[in-house]
DNA sequence: TATTGTTATACTCTATAACTATA
DNA sequence: TATAGTTATAGAGTATAACAATA
């Protein structure tokens, strides 16, 4: 179990630096599919905003993505990703074939036994499997 | 599989920090059961020499693991753990329930058939079960 | 010459505390 | 008063480069 934890963060640190990012970058940039705040954001990464702040702040300098105003409520901001933003994204998936390449030495039953057996064992279901 | 990753990650870093250590530190903590070189670990590790040397001096000024001179190698250290170091990775351990705490939702046969999937999944056999 | 380990330095992640602007 | 976000600051992990001691 700790191989396989271990062989997936690695595989996620490597791909995230094949496009100059870091983990926490490639984190928040699969995040903000839509737009969204940033104590929302924090919220859901568990973290401290001031850390949101800094990691945007790096993703903005790179036109990764922009900081726009709300008009809802003027003291939070809106997270939307720029096109350039958007590919970056999706190339960084491309590359994060991790699980793609271990589900396909399984077969389509195996798969699904893991994605259940995975689900118990953490006992709650997950998002996606 | 994502959420599960996360989760593992998550419940050794609580474990760390429980034991006022940080994941890097109880890692390498963790791995000196032996007496061992530095760059032995560095490589196990996949990190550079020098995170390692700034690693054990945090731990060596807990106590927690001493530098001892190698009689065959003079430039190299024997990294061992003192008696306190070997109780509080104890500790740690106990603290890190995750893996069985996932484990005992599993019936037996379930645990094994999991083992499996992962070890193919990850498409080498893992060190231990 | 090559290797082990250290030091100096720089960047990033992370949290805390103090702050501004808004609700 | 409470909340969204920023700024300043500090501790830790990480890497690179230069170095000393030894092989």
């Amino acid at each position: 179990m700790f191989d396989f934890v271990d062989a997936y963060d690695r595989a996620y640190e490597i791909a995230a630096a094949q496009h100059d990012m870091t983990v926490a970058q490639a984190c928040v940039l699969g995040r903000i599919s839509k737009p969204r705040g940033m104590r929302d954001l924090a919220d859901e990464l568990r973290c401290d905003a001031s850390n949101i702040t800094q990691i945007v702040a790096r993703l903005e300098a790179r036109e990764l993505i922009e900081r726009h105003a709300n008009p809802e409520d003027r003291r939070a901001r809106q997270l939307i990703r720029t096109p350039a933003g958007d590919a970056l994204n999706a190339a960084f998936e491309r590359s994060f074939e991790f699980a793609r390449n271990a589900s396909a030495t399984l077969t389509a039953d195996e798969q699904n036994e893991l994605a259940l057996l995975l689900r118990k064992a953490l006992g709650q279901p997950m998002v996606d499997g």
